[in-house]
DNA sequence: GTATATTTGCCAATATTTGACAAGTCAATA
DNA sequence: TATTGACTTGTCAAATATTGGCAAATATAC
C-alpha cells in the first residue's frame, strides 16, 4: 500500500500492454522517471495526470483522486494524532464549500 | 479560516499578554517570522510545536492537529475530488494501524 | 509628535525535488 | 551461457520551493 496511484497505473498499463518505454516519452520523461513514479519514489506532476489517463485509459478523476490520496497520506503517515487531523481537514473542506 | 493554527497561537499568545518580540526569540526565530506564522504565510517547523506549546500554554495534541490538518487541507484546498481524496487517505491510515 | 508592536517586501541562503544519465538486475531464449 | 529487452537503482547537478534575516512600512497608543 506504498503508493496506490503508482500500482494502479502499473497495472492499467501492464493492461494496456504497453512498456514504460512506450509511455514514457509521452510524458516527455524517460523510462527511470516513470519507473520511479510507479513505484511512489517520485511524484507525477498534477498536470500531467489527465495525458496519462488518457494513454492508460484510466478514469482521469480515479487517477486523481488516488494520486491526492497519496499526497495526504503522506503528510500523516508517521502521526499519532492523523485521524484527529483528517476529521478536521475534512471540516474545514466541507465548511469551504458550503460557502461557495 | 485560512491558517487555523495561526489564529490559534496567535490567540493563545494574546491571551497570556506576550508580544512577538518575547516569544520569537524562544524559538530562534524573529519577529517578522513568527508573526507570519500566525498569519499562515509561514510554516513553523514541526519540532518547535511542543516547545511554542509551552511557552502559550496549550496543548501540545491540540496545536500538532491543528498545524496537521492545516498541511492536509493545503493538499486539497482547491481540489474538486477533495472529499473522496480525504475519505481514502483515511481508509489507507485506518488499514495501516491496522496492521500494527 | 515619539515609542512600541506588528507587518510587509525583498532576496540570499538553505532545503527539497527533479531530470538525466549510466550502470545494474532480471527473465526469456537463442 | 551470451544476448536482448524491460525495468530498476544510484548518483549528482540543475531546477524549484521554502526559509531566515534584515530594513522599511504600517498601526496603535500615549
Amino acid at each position: 500500500m506504498e503508493s496506490q496511484f503508482g500500482e494502479k497505473i502499473r497495472s492499467l498499463r501492464e493492461k494496456q500492454n504497453l512498456y514504460l518505454r512506450q509511455v514514457a516519452p509521452l510524458l516527455e520523461m524517460d523510462t527511470a522517471q516513470l519507473s520511479k513514479i510507479e513505484k511512489g519514489l517520485r511524484q507525477i506532476k498534477r498536470e500531467q495526470i489527465p495525458i496519462l489517463a488518457e494513454i492508460i485509459k484510466a478514469d482521469k478523476d480515479e487517477l486523481l483522486t488516488l494520486w491526492l490520496a497519496d499526497q495526504l497520506y503522506e503528510v500523516v503517515k508517521d502521526e499519532e494524532l492523523a485521524n484527529r487531523a483528517m476529521q478536521m481537514a475534512g471540516q474545514k473542506i466541507k465548511f469551504k464549500k458550503s460557502k461557495k
